[in-house]
DNA sequence: TCTGGGGTCCTAGGACCC
DNA sequence: TCTGGGGTCCTAGGACCC
């Protein structure tokens, strides 16, 4: 017989979330800020803001002007990355310090699993107290946590519970906690969402649960609906991932409304696919699927994607790629303007079994030497390990590589 | 709200395979 | 030539999140 000391149904999932993680950032480094409205502003977009700005009616992704009209006594800074990527990874070295059950959201949140730490670390909400003063001494900033027995409703807590706060669901008051809430507090219900439940006369996540499955499936879709459904009745059967991979890279770039050339659409492609290659190759990865975004002068969007034969984290490869997607595209272009471009990589794979390939025909054991000797020079001789011929086209017999 | 840049997940149809 | 049942992969679009 096991016999535990943890109270049964614990709630142990913490989610910790960060407070205007980048305009905390700015004034934990310029004293002077603290206290004052900060927008930490770029691209015309507000892209944080404190909790004195937010006071003013300040959001994030608002319009710039927009918000120093509402705030003139606003300080505006320009965002510094380097720097809040040095303080998240501080702040994500203190969760894996409090467990090593952590799931990374975004720069600024994740979700740690306490539960098991019981008789080492104590109850969560000691654990998500201690996390608090840890991240306030250790890093210099704020940071709220939600604790409660699903991830979302520890995610819902947490905003519930800004700012710099600590706010616990205990397990059986988790319905009293969210029936009362608006629809828009629940994790995946964004505008369009928003609109449809409104129009229905569902407000309130009590609305959603007593309403039924069935509705809400006829509403938003089978999928969308049973999801929703389940939230509101507080059952969410995720747990905490550890060693999540990113699953695509992408980079985009607005254009603004001026009209442009081929060449200059060109251009910008030529420097998104040189940027995604490096970071694919610094990342160690290799894509397989190309997806060109396009958005036009009336705001509609479209994609366009191709998936390669092979493999590849090579820039020129890509280039190739992408110069085809956008050769196709060029009609719709020229007929409707575009005001973004973009690509994302998908279909991402680790490249430890990256395959190279070269036309097969007569020479084809000179190309293979050229092959094995240029995965060697990428990867080091002791790196290549084993290397498998594939043919493509029925009936070309591929002879296996000798030992 | 005349609108940035980075992502995730889901749905649906069609081609193709056994 | 028509019929089933069980799959995978690719493409495109869309909602949503920080």
């Amino acid at each position: 017989v096991f016999v535990s000391d943890e109270p049964r149904e614990l709630a142990s999932i913490l989610h910790a979330d960060l407070d205007s993680f980048y305009a905390s950032v700015e004034q934990r480094d310029h004293p002077e800020l603290r206290g004052r409205p900060v927008i930490v502003g770029g691209g015309g977009v507000v892209l944080a803001a404190s909790y004195e700005a937010k006071a003013r009616g300040v959001r994030t992704p608002m319009n710039g002007r927009e918000a120093v009209a509402l705030c003139p006594e606003a300080v505006v800074v320009k965002p510094r990355f380097d720097a809040y990527v040095d303080a998240s990874r501080a702040v994500f070295d203190i969760f894996r310090d409090t467990t090593p059950l952590v799931e990374g959201i975004s720069i600024d949140e994740a979700f740690l699993d306490a539960g098991g730490l019981y008789r080492v670390s104590g109850s969560p909400r000691e654990i998500g107290a201690r996390l608090r003063e840890r991240v306030r001494v250790e890093v210099g900033l704020p940071i709220t946590v939600g604790i409660a027995r699903t991830k979302f409703l520890a995610k819902v807590a947490s905003a519930v519970g800004k700012p710099d706060g600590l706010l616990e669901v205990p397990p059986g008051t988790e319905l009293d906690f969210l029936h009362p809430l608006p629809v828009e507090r629940l994790w995946g219900v964004g505008a369009v969402t928003s609109r449809k439940l409104r129009d229905a006369g569902l407000f309130t996540v009590g609305d959603l649960a007593s309403v039924g499955e069935p509705l809400l499936a006829s509403l938003l879709g089978r999928g969308a609906g049973a999801h929703l459904y389940a939230l509101s009745m507080a059952r969410d059967p995720r747990r905490v991932e550890v060693g999540r991979r990113r699953r695509s890279i992408g980079s985009q770039r607005a254009m603004g409304r001026r009209p442009k050339t081929q060449e200059d659409l060109e251009a910008s492609v030529v420097g998104i696919v040189d940027r995604l290659g490096k970071r694919l190759r610094k990342a160690e990865r290799v894509c397989r699927t190309m997806i060109l975004r396009l958005r036009f002068d009336d705001f509609t969007r479209v994609t366009r994607s191709r998936t390669l034969y092979e493999p590849t984290d090579g820039t020129q490869v890509l280039m190739t790629a992408a110069r085809q997607l956008l050769d196709d595209a060029m009609p719709m272009i020229r007929d409707k303007g575009c005001t973004l471009i973009g690509l994302s990589l998908t279909n991402l794979d680790s490249n430890d079994s990256l395959q190279l390939a070269l036309p097969f025909d007569e020479h084809h054991q000179e190309k293979l030497d050229i092959t094995i000797d240029g995965l060697r020079d990428r990867f080091g001789a002791g790196a290549v390990t084993r290397a498998v011929l594939i043919g493509r086209d029925p009936g070309m017999a591929a002879p296996m590589l000798p030992d």
